[in-house]
DNA sequence: ATCTTAGCTTAGACTCTGTCTAAACAAAGA
DNA sequence: TCTTTGTTTAGACAGAGTCTAAGCTAAGAT
């Protein structure tokens, strides 16, 4: 069921319980949660499991390549296990949840090349941002 | 000479030393300093100035609408005294500078109706990387 | 001039994320 | 079973930013 195990075990990582419920946690999510969000989660289904674990995990799945490290409020960072590199996001200024999202274009083919002030560019990432469904209605508290 | 200094006068807000060295700080920049960045350049003019303001000073500069605040490494928060709405920025993923770039479109049309989730989405950035013409030669060490 | 009041600045304590350390704990191969 | 290597843990620590309570300053009212 979880597409993330799989592609961790390709890695020959050692895949033990509390990995396990880390990566099913985060590949389970339809949005992308922050460490200590994971780590409630995680507590949820391991009451043992400690922050270091959840932390050093996560720092892990990036390194592998197979999580993305997100960062848009300057808080905390958001995990997305997502690896599919045409991808962009949205984020409510409400409540911060996070979804991917997928344009019409890709944006590296509109910055002119006079505009790249001699960069080799080779990434770009969209950030939208709005209110979501429910914080569109009556008043939410950022979490 | 400070076109910041400028508009911040017109919000009726009232100009100290303290504000002035720091919209200055912020105006004369080529590139987007982090609050501790500007502290320690304010500090040079104004030894006595606390950490306490420049943060209050520049939380207050962005929500007048002023100056962004922008997050790109996830450790700390850099400021940008360009408000221009339709610009975006250019990372350098060797030593982390920052640049504003424009392009040839606005990136909010290119995320169609069925990818906005019940989304009022109001605001679109992009963020490109890549590495900078000192980093492409040599190696440089991140600051 | 001076008083009053509202707003500004300050030092330092605090919070929140995240990292590091050292010790205890598994698991796999010899 | 022993050894080695890798994993997990609690708690100490670090960096960035916020909050608090006190003192200070400036502008308008008298």
């Amino acid at each position: 069921m979880s597409d993330l195990v799989e592609r961790l075990r390709k890695h020959r990582w050692r895949m033990t319980p509390q990995r396990r419920v880390i990566a099913e946690t985060l590949d389970g999510a339809h949005v992308h949660y922050t460490a200590d969000e994971i780590l409630d989660r995680a507590c949820a289904r391991m009451p043992e499991i400690s922050r270091a674990t959840v932390y050093n995990t996560l720092n892990e799945m990036v390194a592998l390549g197979e999580v993305l490290e997100l960062n848009f409020d300057g808080r905390s960072k958001r995990y997305d296990p997502n690896v599919e590199h045409d991808h962009h996001h949205l984020i409510c200024e409400g409540c911060g949840i996070t979804k991917d999202v997928h344009t019409v274009a890709d944006p590296l083919d509109w910055l002119p090349g006079d505009e790249r002030h001699g960069f080799a560019v080779t990434e770009a990432s969209i950030t939208f941002r709005g209110l979501c469904p429910e914080c569109r209605r009556g008043e939410h508290r950022r979490s």
